[in-house]
RNA sequence: GUCCCGUUCGUCUAGGGGUCUAGGACACCGCCCUUUCACGGCGGCAACACGGGUUCAAAUCCCGUACGGGACGCCA
Protein backbone atom coordinates (compact mmCIF):
# COMPACT_ATOMS: atom_id res chain seq x y z
CA UNK A 1 0.00 0.00 0.00
CA UNK A 2 1.39 3.25 -1.16
CA UNK A 3 1.52 6.39 1.45
CA UNK A 4 -0.75 9.01 0.80
CA UNK A 5 -0.53 12.05 3.76
CA UNK A 6 -2.01 15.31 4.23
CA UNK A 7 -1.11 18.41 5.39
CA UNK A 8 -4.35 20.25 6.35
CA UNK A 9 -4.27 24.09 7.17
CA UNK A 10 -6.80 26.03 8.48
CA UNK A 11 -6.93 29.32 6.34
CA UNK A 12 -8.14 31.84 9.38
CA UNK A 13 -4.14 33.11 9.64
CA UNK A 14 -0.62 32.71 8.33
CA UNK A 15 1.59 29.84 8.63
CA UNK A 16 3.40 30.26 11.68
CA UNK A 17 6.14 28.16 12.53
CA UNK A 18 4.16 25.52 14.33
CA UNK A 19 2.59 24.45 11.42
CA UNK A 20 5.14 24.94 9.17
CA UNK A 21 7.20 21.98 11.23
CA UNK A 22 4.17 19.46 10.97
CA UNK A 23 4.08 20.93 6.52
CA UNK A 24 7.88 19.82 6.63
CA UNK A 25 8.02 16.63 8.58
CA UNK A 26 4.28 15.16 6.91
CA UNK A 27 6.39 16.30 3.46
CA UNK A 28 9.34 14.79 4.40
CA UNK A 29 7.60 11.89 5.53
CA UNK A 30 5.49 11.69 2.13
CA UNK A 31 8.71 12.07 -0.18
CA UNK A 32 10.54 9.48 1.54
CA UNK A 33 8.23 6.63 1.39
CA UNK A 34 7.64 7.57 -2.32
CA UNK A 35 3.59 8.93 -1.83
CA UNK A 36 1.57 11.25 -2.25
CA UNK A 37 0.98 14.33 -0.71
CA UNK A 38 -2.29 16.49 -0.17
CA UNK A 39 -2.80 19.93 0.67
CA UNK A 40 -5.74 20.43 2.32
CA UNK A 41 -7.68 23.74 3.48
CA UNK A 42 -9.84 23.09 6.14
CA UNK A 43 -12.00 26.25 5.70
CA UNK A 44 -15.54 24.63 7.17
CA UNK A 45 -15.12 27.85 9.36
CA UNK A 46 -16.86 30.57 6.61
CA UNK A 47 -16.80 33.74 8.86
CA UNK A 48 -12.84 33.15 9.92
CA UNK A 49 -11.56 31.49 6.99
CA UNK A 50 -9.57 33.93 4.55
CA UNK A 51 -8.92 34.04 0.95
CA UNK A 52 -5.86 35.81 1.39
CA UNK A 53 -4.56 33.32 4.45
CA UNK A 54 -4.69 30.51 1.90
CA UNK A 55 -2.97 32.09 -0.87
CA UNK A 56 -0.52 33.03 1.99
CA UNK A 57 0.04 29.38 3.03
CA UNK A 58 0.63 28.21 -0.02
CA UNK A 59 2.75 30.81 -1.12
CA UNK A 60 4.79 30.14 2.14
CA UNK A 61 4.82 25.84 1.63
CA UNK A 62 6.66 27.01 -1.71
CA UNK A 63 8.83 29.18 -0.39
CA UNK A 64 9.33 26.32 1.61
CA UNK A 65 10.19 24.08 -1.04
CA UNK A 66 7.54 21.85 -0.25
CA UNK A 67 5.29 21.03 -3.21
CA UNK A 68 1.95 18.76 -3.51
CA UNK A 69 0.30 16.70 -5.49
CA UNK A 70 -2.96 17.91 -5.21
CA UNK A 71 -4.74 20.28 -3.25
CA UNK A 72 -8.70 20.21 -1.84
CA UNK A 73 -10.48 22.61 -0.14
CA UNK A 74 -13.52 21.06 2.64
CA UNK A 75 -15.80 23.87 1.47
CA UNK A 76 -16.02 22.81 -1.84
CA UNK A 77 -16.74 19.07 -0.31
CA UNK A 78 -20.36 19.92 2.08
CA UNK A 79 -22.73 17.78 -0.05
CA UNK A 80 -20.52 14.81 0.65
CA UNK A 81 -20.43 15.39 4.29
CA UNK A 82 -24.61 15.81 4.31
CA UNK A 83 -24.36 12.45 2.71
CA UNK A 84 -21.63 10.82 5.42
CA UNK A 85 -24.08 12.60 8.29
CA UNK A 86 -27.23 11.23 6.95
CA UNK A 87 -25.97 7.89 7.27
CA UNK A 88 -24.69 8.28 10.84
CA UNK A 89 -28.02 9.86 11.78
CA UNK A 90 -29.37 6.59 10.37
CA UNK A 91 -27.12 4.25 12.08
CA UNK A 92 -28.10 6.10 14.94
CA UNK A 93 -24.17 7.72 15.59
CA UNK A 94 -25.32 11.31 15.90
CA UNK A 95 -28.28 12.20 17.99
CA UNK A 96 -29.24 15.79 19.09
CA UNK A 97 -28.45 18.12 21.88
CA UNK A 98 -30.86 21.47 22.76
CA UNK A 99 -28.42 23.00 25.30
CA UNK A 100 -27.58 26.46 24.44
CA UNK A 101 -23.41 27.40 24.69
CA UNK A 102 -24.30 29.39 28.08
CA UNK A 103 -26.07 26.18 29.52
CA UNK A 104 -23.05 24.06 28.00
CA UNK A 105 -20.54 26.42 30.17
CA UNK A 106 -22.34 26.20 32.98
CA UNK A 107 -22.27 22.61 33.05
CA UNK A 108 -18.98 22.74 32.68
CA UNK A 109 -17.96 25.04 35.42
CA UNK A 110 -20.55 23.19 38.00
CA UNK A 111 -18.54 19.71 37.28
CA UNK A 112 -14.68 21.72 37.24
CA UNK A 113 -15.69 23.22 40.58
CA UNK A 114 -16.36 19.69 41.76
CA UNK A 115 -13.86 17.78 41.02
CA UNK A 116 -14.93 16.03 37.98
CA UNK A 117 -13.65 15.97 34.33
CA UNK A 118 -15.77 18.85 32.29
CA UNK A 119 -17.47 15.91 29.52
CA UNK A 120 -20.91 15.79 28.38
CA UNK A 121 -23.55 14.07 30.53
CA UNK A 122 -25.35 12.85 27.39
CA UNK A 123 -28.47 14.61 28.44
CA UNK A 124 -29.34 15.10 24.88
CA UNK A 125 -29.61 11.09 24.44
CA UNK A 126 -32.39 10.99 27.35
CA UNK A 127 -34.84 13.43 26.06
CA UNK A 128 -38.34 12.56 26.07
CA UNK A 129 -40.77 13.15 22.67
CA UNK A 130 -42.43 16.00 25.03
CA UNK A 131 -39.54 17.89 25.98
CA UNK A 132 -38.22 18.13 22.75
CA UNK A 133 -41.32 19.60 21.52
CA UNK A 134 -41.06 22.09 24.07
CA UNK A 135 -37.73 23.12 22.89
CA UNK A 136 -38.74 23.07 19.63
CA UNK A 137 -41.98 25.67 20.56
CA UNK A 138 -39.26 27.79 21.99
CA UNK A 139 -37.10 28.10 18.89
CA UNK A 140 -34.05 26.17 20.01
CA UNK A 141 -32.74 24.34 17.16
CA UNK A 142 -30.47 21.11 18.03
CA UNK A 143 -26.82 20.53 16.99
CA UNK A 144 -25.73 17.46 16.71
CA UNK A 145 -23.01 14.78 18.63
CA UNK A 146 -21.13 12.00 17.67
CA UNK A 147 -21.85 8.48 20.22
CA UNK A 148 -18.78 7.58 21.04
CA UNK A 149 -18.85 3.76 21.79
CA UNK A 150 -17.94 3.16 25.69
CA UNK A 151 -14.83 0.72 24.70
CA UNK A 152 -11.22 0.70 25.03
CA UNK A 153 -9.59 2.89 21.84
CA UNK A 154 -6.09 1.84 20.86
CA UNK A 155 -3.69 2.91 17.91
CA UNK A 156 0.56 2.52 17.38
CA UNK A 157 1.15 5.62 17.27
CA UNK A 158 4.42 6.51 14.94
CA UNK A 159 5.66 8.75 17.51
CA UNK A 160 4.10 8.21 20.55
CA UNK A 161 4.37 4.01 21.04
CA UNK A 162 0.92 2.68 22.49
CA UNK A 163 -1.69 5.13 22.86
CA UNK A 164 -4.97 4.01 24.72
CA UNK A 165 -7.69 5.90 26.28
CA UNK A 166 -11.50 4.72 27.39
CA UNK A 167 -14.37 6.04 25.55
CA UNK A 168 -16.51 6.92 28.22
CA UNK A 169 -13.51 9.12 30.06
CA UNK A 170 -14.28 11.12 25.95
CA UNK A 171 -16.80 14.05 25.26
CA UNK A 172 -19.08 12.61 22.40
CA UNK A 173 -17.54 15.47 19.87
CA UNK A 174 -19.94 18.44 18.49
CA UNK A 175 -19.93 17.72 14.71
CA UNK A 176 -23.01 19.67 13.50
CA UNK A 177 -24.08 23.39 14.52
CA UNK A 178 -26.84 24.05 15.26
CA UNK A 179 -27.24 26.10 12.17
CA UNK A 180 -26.37 22.98 10.06
CA UNK A 181 -23.00 23.19 9.44
CA UNK A 182 -20.66 20.44 10.17
CA UNK A 183 -17.41 20.81 12.64
CA UNK A 184 -13.82 19.82 11.95
CA UNK A 185 -14.29 16.68 13.24
CA UNK A 186 -16.25 14.99 10.91
CA UNK A 187 -14.82 16.60 8.01
CA UNK A 188 -11.09 15.64 8.27
CA UNK A 189 -12.41 12.60 8.67
CA UNK A 190 -15.09 11.93 6.03
CA UNK A 191 -11.84 13.91 3.83
CA UNK A 192 -9.37 11.08 5.17
CA UNK A 193 -11.29 8.65 4.15
CA UNK A 194 -12.54 9.60 0.74
CA UNK A 195 -9.06 10.62 -0.35
CA UNK A 196 -7.25 7.71 1.18
CA UNK A 197 -5.39 8.81 3.54
CA UNK A 198 -2.79 6.32 4.98
CA UNK A 199 -1.40 8.23 7.84
CA UNK A 200 -2.76 11.15 9.37
CA UNK A 201 0.57 13.44 10.60
CA UNK A 202 -0.07 16.37 12.70
CA UNK A 203 0.97 18.06 16.54
CA UNK A 204 -0.31 16.22 19.54
CA UNK A 205 -3.13 18.99 20.52
CA UNK A 206 -4.88 16.43 18.40
CA UNK A 207 -4.18 13.41 20.82
CA UNK A 208 -7.43 13.11 22.55
CA UNK A 209 -9.38 14.45 19.38
CA UNK A 210 -7.85 11.44 17.44
CA UNK A 211 -9.30 9.04 19.78
CA UNK A 212 -12.55 10.51 19.01
CA UNK A 213 -12.14 10.17 15.37
CA UNK A 214 -10.90 6.36 15.35
CA UNK A 215 -14.08 5.89 16.16
CA UNK A 216 -15.42 8.12 13.73
CA UNK A 217 -13.24 6.48 10.97
CA UNK A 218 -14.84 2.81 12.10
CA UNK A 219 -18.33 4.27 11.70
CA UNK A 220 -17.79 5.50 8.59
CA UNK A 221 -15.47 3.20 6.59
CA UNK A 222 -14.11 0.45 8.84
CA UNK A 223 -10.62 1.62 8.16
CA UNK A 224 -9.06 3.81 10.37
CA UNK A 225 -5.21 5.20 9.22
CA UNK A 226 -1.91 5.11 11.07
CA UNK A 227 -1.39 8.38 13.55
CA UNK A 228 1.72 10.63 14.59
CA UNK A 229 1.43 12.88 16.83
CA UNK A 230 4.39 15.10 17.17
CA UNK A 231 5.43 17.14 20.04
CA UNK A 232 4.36 20.86 20.21
CA UNK A 233 7.47 23.24 20.03
CA UNK A 234 8.11 25.80 22.92
CA UNK A 235 10.00 28.26 23.59
CA UNK A 236 14.24 28.76 23.99
CA UNK A 237 12.84 29.13 27.98
CA UNK A 238 10.85 25.61 28.03
CA UNK A 239 7.48 27.68 28.25
CA UNK A 240 4.76 27.92 25.85
CA UNK A 241 5.60 29.57 22.80
CA UNK A 242 5.37 33.03 23.22
CA UNK A 243 3.18 35.48 21.38
CA UNK A 244 6.29 36.70 19.18
CA UNK A 245 7.98 32.82 18.54
CA UNK A 246 4.00 31.50 18.23
CA UNK A 247 2.76 34.29 15.85
CA UNK A 248 6.46 33.75 13.68
CA UNK A 249 4.82 33.27 10.49
CA UNK A 250 6.56 32.52 7.59
CA UNK A 251 5.81 35.77 5.84
CA UNK A 252 7.60 36.82 8.58
CA UNK A 253 10.77 35.20 8.68
CA UNK A 254 10.79 35.42 4.79
CA UNK A 255 10.23 38.87 4.93
CA UNK A 256 11.21 40.56 7.89
CA UNK A 257 14.08 38.30 9.32
CA UNK A 258 15.35 38.05 5.83
CA UNK A 259 16.33 33.92 6.50
CA UNK A 260 16.60 31.38 3.85
CA UNK A 261 13.76 28.77 3.29
CA UNK A 262 16.43 26.06 3.85
CA UNK A 263 17.45 27.74 7.41
CA UNK A 264 13.48 26.67 8.78
CA UNK A 265 13.52 23.77 6.96
CA UNK A 266 16.86 22.63 7.99
CA UNK A 267 16.09 23.17 11.57
CA UNK A 268 12.31 22.00 11.60
CA UNK A 269 13.17 18.68 9.85
CA UNK A 270 15.43 18.01 13.15
CA UNK A 271 14.64 19.55 15.58
CA UNK A 272 13.80 17.09 18.59
CA UNK A 273 14.99 14.23 17.08
CA UNK A 274 18.43 12.19 17.51
CA UNK A 275 19.37 13.26 14.47
CA UNK A 276 22.17 16.34 14.42
CA UNK A 277 20.37 19.84 13.42
CA UNK A 278 23.02 20.70 10.19
CA UNK A 279 22.46 23.03 7.95
CA UNK A 280 21.27 22.06 4.70
CA UNK A 281 21.41 23.27 1.19
CA UNK A 282 18.63 20.92 -0.32
CA UNK A 283 15.97 19.09 1.13
CA UNK A 284 17.49 15.44 -0.24
CA UNK A 285 19.50 14.61 2.77
CA UNK A 286 16.19 14.89 4.83
CA UNK A 287 14.18 13.30 2.94
CA UNK A 288 16.73 10.53 2.91
CA UNK A 289 17.69 10.43 7.07
CA UNK A 290 13.49 10.84 7.20
CA UNK A 291 12.48 8.44 10.26
CA UNK A 292 9.55 9.09 12.77
CA UNK A 293 11.16 6.63 15.27
CA UNK A 294 13.95 9.57 15.67
CA UNK A 295 11.34 11.76 16.91
CA UNK A 296 11.31 12.36 20.87
CA UNK A 297 8.21 12.80 22.65
CA UNK A 298 9.83 15.81 24.63
CA UNK A 299 8.42 18.99 23.19
CA UNK A 300 11.85 20.45 22.01
CA UNK A 301 12.82 24.27 22.71
CA UNK A 302 12.65 26.70 19.50
CA UNK A 303 15.59 29.18 19.42
CA UNK A 304 15.93 31.91 16.76
CA UNK A 305 19.65 31.98 17.47
CA UNK A 306 19.91 28.67 15.64
CA UNK A 307 18.12 29.58 12.68
CA UNK A 308 20.35 32.55 11.98
CA UNK A 309 23.23 30.04 12.81
CA UNK A 310 22.19 27.80 10.27
CA UNK A 311 21.22 30.28 7.94
CA UNK A 312 25.01 31.46 8.23
CA UNK A 313 26.19 28.53 6.88
CA UNK A 314 23.70 27.78 4.48
CA UNK A 315 24.63 31.30 3.03
CA UNK A 316 28.15 29.83 2.87
CA UNK A 317 27.83 27.46 0.36
CA UNK A 318 25.75 28.59 -1.72
CA UNK A 319 26.22 29.04 -5.38
CA UNK A 320 25.87 32.45 -6.96
CA UNK A 321 24.07 31.19 -9.23
CA UNK A 322 21.28 30.50 -6.61
CA UNK A 323 21.02 34.35 -5.37
CA UNK A 324 21.94 36.03 -8.60
CA UNK A 325 18.53 37.42 -9.20
CA UNK A 326 18.63 38.03 -5.97
CA UNK A 327 21.14 39.81 -5.62
CA UNK A 328 20.34 41.89 -8.71
CA UNK A 329 16.69 42.45 -6.91
CA UNK A 330 18.29 44.33 -4.18
CA UNK A 331 20.08 46.24 -6.66
CA UNK A 332 23.46 44.89 -6.51
CA UNK A 333 23.70 44.58 -10.37
CA UNK A 334 27.41 44.35 -10.20
CA UNK A 335 28.04 41.66 -8.05
CA UNK A 336 29.54 38.74 -10.00
CA UNK A 337 30.64 34.85 -8.72
CA UNK A 338 33.92 35.53 -7.81
CA UNK A 339 32.74 38.39 -5.37
CA UNK A 340 29.87 36.44 -4.21
CA UNK A 341 32.11 33.30 -3.62
CA UNK A 342 34.65 35.81 -1.54
CA UNK A 343 32.16 37.60 0.31
CA UNK A 344 29.57 34.68 1.32
CA UNK A 345 31.75 33.61 4.08
CA UNK A 346 31.36 36.83 6.13
CA UNK A 347 27.50 36.94 5.26
CA UNK A 348 24.92 35.86 8.30
CA UNK A 349 21.97 36.82 6.30
CA UNK A 350 21.66 37.41 2.36
CA UNK A 351 21.43 41.63 3.06
CA UNK A 352 24.16 41.70 5.02
CA UNK A 353 26.12 41.73 1.61
CA UNK A 354 24.80 45.37 1.06
CA UNK A 355 27.59 46.79 3.74
CA UNK A 356 30.34 44.97 1.45
CA UNK A 357 28.87 46.57 -1.41
CA UNK A 358 29.16 49.62 0.17
CA UNK A 359 32.46 49.54 1.04
CA UNK A 360 33.44 49.03 -2.44
CA UNK A 361 31.39 52.13 -3.57
CA UNK A 362 31.44 54.60 -0.65
CA UNK A 363 34.18 56.35 0.94
CA UNK A 364 35.76 54.29 3.95
CA UNK A 365 37.28 55.49 6.97
CA UNK A 366 40.33 53.70 7.62
CA UNK A 367 41.85 53.19 11.46
CA UNK A 368 45.23 53.44 11.12
CA UNK A 369 48.48 55.16 12.81
CA UNK A 370 51.16 57.42 11.32
CA UNK A 371 53.58 54.53 10.41
CA UNK A 372 50.68 52.39 8.58
CA UNK A 373 49.80 55.49 6.81
CA UNK A 374 53.02 56.34 5.02
CA UNK A 375 53.45 52.29 4.62
CA UNK A 376 50.35 52.14 2.81
CA UNK A 377 50.34 55.65 0.43
CA UNK A 378 54.13 53.58 -0.38
CA UNK A 379 52.64 50.40 -1.51
CA UNK A 380 49.90 52.94 -3.72
CA UNK A 381 53.10 53.62 -5.97
CA UNK A 382 54.16 50.06 -5.96
CA UNK A 383 50.58 48.86 -7.55
CA UNK A 384 50.79 47.42 -11.16
CA UNK A 385 50.28 49.10 -14.21
CA UNK A 386 49.03 46.42 -16.31
CA UNK A 387 45.43 44.93 -16.74
CA UNK A 388 43.44 44.81 -13.05
CA UNK A 389 42.05 41.65 -12.53
CA UNK A 390 42.62 38.30 -10.16
CA UNK A 391 45.90 38.48 -10.81
CA UNK A 392 46.71 42.14 -9.68
CA UNK A 393 46.76 41.62 -6.40
CA UNK A 394 49.49 38.78 -6.05
CA UNK A 395 51.54 40.86 -8.50
CA UNK A 396 51.24 43.60 -6.16
CA UNK A 397 52.14 41.97 -2.60
CA UNK A 398 54.78 40.19 -4.75
CA UNK A 399 56.16 44.06 -4.89
CA UNK A 400 55.53 44.92 -1.57
CA UNK A 401 57.07 42.58 0.11
CA UNK A 402 60.26 43.02 -2.21
CA UNK A 403 60.77 46.88 -1.32
CA UNK A 404 59.85 46.60 2.57
CA UNK A 405 60.38 44.03 4.98
CA UNK A 406 56.54 43.63 6.22
CA UNK A 407 54.99 40.31 6.02
CA UNK A 408 51.59 38.43 7.78
CA UNK A 409 49.44 40.45 9.49
CA UNK A 410 51.51 43.88 9.28
CA UNK A 411 51.65 43.86 6.14
CA UNK A 412 47.98 42.71 5.19
CA UNK A 413 45.96 44.69 7.95
CA UNK A 414 46.80 48.25 6.87
CA UNK A 415 46.35 46.97 3.37
CA UNK A 416 42.80 45.82 4.89
CA UNK A 417 42.39 48.61 7.15
CA UNK A 418 43.04 51.34 4.05
CA UNK A 419 41.05 49.42 1.37
CA UNK A 420 37.60 48.46 3.62
CA UNK A 421 37.92 50.58 6.87
CA UNK A 422 37.63 47.31 8.18
CA UNK A 423 40.20 44.78 9.86
CA UNK A 424 37.87 42.07 9.01
CA UNK A 425 35.81 40.78 5.63
CA UNK A 426 35.92 39.15 2.40
CA UNK A 427 39.33 38.15 0.77
CA UNK A 428 41.16 41.59 -0.63
CA UNK A 429 42.34 39.52 -3.84
CA UNK A 430 38.44 39.35 -4.83
CA UNK A 431 37.67 43.08 -3.06
CA UNK A 432 40.48 44.40 -5.68
CA UNK A 433 39.20 44.03 -8.69
CA UNK A 434 35.67 45.57 -7.92
CA UNK A 435 37.59 48.71 -6.05
CA UNK A 436 39.78 49.26 -9.75
CA UNK A 437 43.00 51.34 -9.88
CA UNK A 438 41.48 54.47 -8.94
CA UNK A 439 39.48 54.03 -5.44
CA UNK A 440 42.19 51.70 -4.59
CA UNK A 441 45.21 54.10 -5.56
CA UNK A 442 42.86 56.74 -3.33
CA UNK A 443 42.62 54.81 -0.48
CA UNK A 444 45.94 53.81 0.04
CA UNK A 445 47.05 57.00 -0.03
CA UNK A 446 44.48 58.11 2.49
C1' G B 1 -9.96 20.54 38.91
C1' U B 2 -9.53 15.79 35.90
C1' C B 3 -6.91 13.03 32.31
C1' C B 4 -2.55 12.18 28.96
C1' C B 5 2.69 12.92 27.80
C1' G B 6 7.41 14.31 29.30
C1' U B 7 12.07 15.61 32.52
C1' U B 8 19.90 12.87 30.58
C1' C B 9 25.64 18.22 29.17
C1' G B 10 23.74 25.47 27.59
C1' U B 11 20.65 23.08 23.26
C1' C B 12 18.80 18.57 20.27
C1' U B 13 19.38 13.80 21.86
C1' A B 14 21.64 8.12 22.46
C1' G B 15 20.41 4.88 26.29
C1' G B 16 14.97 -0.73 27.55
C1' G B 17 19.01 -3.53 34.77
C1' G B 18 25.44 -4.85 34.83
C1' U B 19 29.31 -3.32 28.61
C1' C B 20 27.84 4.16 31.74
C1' U B 21 34.37 6.56 35.10
C1' A B 22 26.77 8.08 30.44
C1' G B 23 27.90 8.30 23.76
C1' G B 24 27.07 11.84 19.55
C1' A B 25 25.86 16.60 17.27
C1' C B 26 25.48 21.91 17.85
C1' A B 27 27.04 25.92 20.98
C1' C B 28 31.17 27.43 24.10
C1' C B 29 36.63 27.47 25.38
C1' G B 30 41.79 26.35 23.87
C1' C B 31 45.43 24.99 20.14
C1' C B 32 46.75 24.29 14.82
C1' C B 33 45.88 26.18 9.76
C1' U B 34 45.05 31.22 8.03
C1' U B 35 46.36 38.79 6.56
C1' U B 36 40.63 39.06 8.89
C1' C B 37 36.16 36.23 8.77
C1' A B 38 34.65 31.50 7.33
C1' C B 39 36.21 26.42 6.37
C1' G B 40 39.02 22.34 8.16
C1' G B 41 41.98 19.52 12.00
C1' C B 42 43.04 18.38 17.21
C1' G B 43 41.76 18.85 22.29
C1' G B 44 38.71 20.59 26.51
C1' C B 45 34.43 22.02 29.59
C1' A B 46 29.69 20.03 30.48
C1' A B 47 24.05 16.15 32.20
C1' C B 48 20.88 11.22 34.44
C1' A B 49 14.88 16.87 38.25
C1' C B 50 14.11 15.36 43.56
C1' G B 51 12.63 11.62 47.34
C1' G B 52 11.43 6.73 48.41
C1' G B 53 11.31 1.64 47.05
C1' U B 54 12.49 -3.29 44.07
C1' U B 55 17.32 -5.68 43.04
C1' C B 56 23.60 -8.50 44.33
C1' A B 57 23.28 -4.31 40.74
C1' A B 58 18.96 1.35 38.57
C1' A B 59 19.91 6.86 33.94
C1' U B 60 17.19 2.28 32.84
C1' C B 61 11.70 -0.98 36.72
C1' C B 62 7.74 0.79 40.57
C1' C B 63 5.54 4.73 43.72
C1' G B 64 5.42 9.76 45.22
C1' U B 65 6.83 15.05 44.73
C1' A B 66 8.28 19.13 41.79
C1' C B 67 8.51 21.31 37.16
C1' G B 68 7.18 21.64 31.77
C1' G B 69 3.85 20.51 27.66
C1' G B 70 -0.97 18.94 25.94
C1' A B 71 -6.31 17.98 26.25
C1' C B 72 -11.04 18.89 28.51
C1' G B 73 -15.08 24.59 22.48
C1' C B 74 -21.66 24.68 18.46
C1' C B 75 -12.35 26.51 16.94
C1' A B 76 -9.06 23.81 13.96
Amino acid sequence: MSVKVRFAPSPTGFLHIGNARTAIVTWLFARKMDGHFLLRIDDTDRERSKEKYEMAIEDGLRWLGLNWDEKANQKDRMARYDEIIEKLKSDGRLYACYETPEELGLKRKTQLSRGLPPTYDRAGLELSEDQIKKYEAEGRKPHWRFKLNHEPIEWNDHIRGDVRYEGKDLTDPVVLREDGSPLYHLCSVIDDVDFEITHVVRGEDHVSNTATHVQMFEAISGKVPEFAHLSLIADAEGGKLSKRLGSLSVKDIQESEGLEPMAIVSLMARLGTSDPIEAFGDLKPLIDSFDFSKFSRNPPKFDTDELIRLNSKILHETDFSDVETRLHDMGLKDIDADFWKGVRSNLEKLEDIQQWWDIIHNPVAANMNEEDKSFTANAANLLPEGPWNENTWNEWIGKIKEATDRKGKTLFMPLRQALTGMDHGPELPVLLPLLGPEKTKQRLQG
